[in-house]
DNA sequence: TCCCAAATAT
DNA sequence: CATATTTGGG
């Protein structure tokens, strides 16, 4: 574990734009990432079923990818907020006494994006959030109704809280990384892979390379559609747009997929059923976190508590 | 019971 | 779209 890379390049990556080193960004983002061969199989259920029958534990039928999808855009916004007003209150202190100009964490998410609307299923998500407030006239529903059924049906439905565990996190990193591999592909030109990356562009529906570099173990059967922990039928079509969180790795110093349980707390410990009792945790150098998660779930970190405090430069 | 991420409302 | 508020997991 820890192969990774060294921090120096993180340093001297931090703060700039360089929009070419993608390569090395990538790399530095990915520093306390589970590696290739930790990552579950796509191909594989992350429960075994002996397991999951053991613990009464079904596959969520409600959480479609595109729930997932969604959920990660959401996170994207929700953090995105807190940062921008995390990142003013900072300043103003810090200009009060320093005077200086203000060179705080850049937060730069960007690429809101997602909308990838591969025959407008990305409109129908969007319209899936609403759930109107019951006092909505009658007139005004019959209206909705009239242009979409489904959606009609499903903004009476409270959505199930989407929780983003280690697990999930994990598949989510296996997509990205295999969107990365075929990237790398074929790119080399064109925009920059950075941006590309998080343009939410779904994974076609099979891979050339699904042997690459993987060497590790089992990635061999990639190809499927979509594996997700969640299966389901809309799936069939192709891949969901890449919910990843803005620009990993830029000059915030990483925002990347995994922590967005920012800071989950204290006082609760959690049981994996999952197995997956390898770490992610030991090596990572956690600067300033006050609260995380390692990849077991575990909680670890200061139990300071900071109200509404978003880890600002978490590497992972 | 509390914290806070995720969802929802404005 | 940004922010504020609510909900609910843990």
């Amino acid at each position: 574990m820890g192969e990774e890379v060294k921090m120096s390049e993180y340093e001297i990556n931090n703060g700039e734009d360089n929009i070419n080193g993608d390569d090395e960004r990538v790399a530095v983002w990915e520093i306390g990432l589970p590696t290739p061969d930790d990552l579950t199989p796509l191909s594989q259920t992350l429960i075994p079923p002996e397991l999951a029958s053991a613990f009464s534990i079904f596959p969520e039928p409600h959480r479609t990818p595109l729930d997932v999808s969604r959920a990660s855009q959401t996170t994207l916004s929700n953090l995105r907020g807190q940062l921008n007003a995390l990142s003013s209150i900072n300043f103003k202190s810090f200009n009060e006494t320093t005077g200086q100009t203000h060179d705080p964490i850049v937060v730069d998410l960007d690429d809101k994006t997602g909308a990838v609307d591969r025959d407008g299923s990305g409109s129908e998500a969007r319209k899936l959030r609403r759930v109107d407030s019951e006092e909505e006239d009658s007139a005004l529903r019959a209206e909705n109704s009239a242009e979409d059924p489904s959606s009609a049906a499903a903004r009476t439905l409270k959505r199930p809280r989407l929780v983003w565990t280690p697990q999930l996190h994990k598949s989510h990193l296996q997509k990205y990384r295999l969107y990365l591999k075929r990237m790398q592909g074929l790119s080399s030109e064109g925009p920059s892979a950075s941006d590309q990356l998080f343009a939410s562009t779904p994974l076609p529906q099979s891979f050339p390379e699904s042997s690459g570099g993987g060497g590790g173990g089992g990635n061999g059967n990639f190809g499927i559609p979509i594996p997700m922990p969640y299966h389901h039928p809309t799936t069939a079509g192709g891949m969901m747009p890449m919910p990843v969180y803005g620009h990993m790795g830029m000059q915030m110093g990483n925002n990347n997929c995994h922590n967005n349980n920012s800071s989950d707390n204290h006082q609760h410990h959690q049981v994996s059923i999952n197995g997956h009792q390898n770490g992610y945790n030991g090596n990572v150098a956690h600067g300033h976190m006050l609260q995380q998660r390692d990849w077991n779930g575990n909680h670890y970190g200061s139990y300071t508590h900071h109200p509404h405090q978003v880890a600002p430069n978490d590497n992972m």
